[in-house]
DNA sequence: CGTGTTTGACCGGCGC
DNA sequence: GCGCCGGTCAAACACG
């Protein structure tokens, strides 16, 4: 079914236009980022070396999602210190909902979120012992951003030969060249 | 049969 | 304590 989204078409504006990103993210708990090579997207992301100030002022939801949430999930458990575990997003202005970004992510849960009519999806990554978590939201504001949060970071390689970033730019002129 | 989605229940934190 | 809210579980279901 995400090949229809796929496929289904993509903003009408030229391909690298189209995406824009506004990447926020809490940079002290990631100071070693743990993958030494590029195997996924975030750290191809983190490794173009898309700064923060990429301003693109599309809404002001990015610092909550970027920042604000971050310690929802405090586990203390057995008296361990308590660590904040980062999230970081960046939203991109596309048609489609899930962004491939390699790995294979099983959704376990979708609601509904206050001021939006545009459901929020929870997804896992598959791989064991794997914990990444993202989840995609649509803002109701405009219906052509979506919001990806990632929570953690992916310890093992990549799962599909979508092994760089110029394969997914080919993916992504594929999908919008219709 | 393996794998991923759907969807209501459930749970913990928080404000009242 | 109660209800809301955001996040997760898990059983049922769909599909190759």
């Amino acid at each position: 079914m995400l090949m229809e989204t796929y496929s289904a078409f993509l903003p009408s504006s030229s391909s690298t236009s189209s995406a824009s990103y506004n990447l926020s993210l809490n940079s002290h708990a990631y100071s070693g980022f743990q993958g030494n090579r590029p195997s996924g997207f975030l750290e191809l992301m983190s490794n173009m070396g898309v700064p923060s100030s990429n301003v693109n002022n599309v809404s002001q939801s990015t610092n909550c999602v970027g920042s604000e949430i971050d310690q929802v999930n405090s586990g203390i458990r057995k008296g361990y210190k308590k660590v904040k575990k980062p999230r970081y997003a960046f939203q991109t202005r596309s048609q489609v909902d899930i962004l491939d970004d390699g790995y294979r992510w099983r959704k376990y849960g979708q609601k509904a979120v206050k001021n939006n009519k545009f459901p929020r999806s929870y997804y896992r990554c598959t791989h064991q012992g794997c914990n990444v978590k993202k989840q995609v939201q649509r803002l109701s504001k405009d219906e052509t951003i979506v919001v990806t949060t990632y929570e953690g970071m992916h310890s093992h390689p990549i799962e599909k030969s979508t092994d760089n970033f110029e394969h997914i730019l080919t993916q992504m002129q594929i999908y919008t060249s219709i």
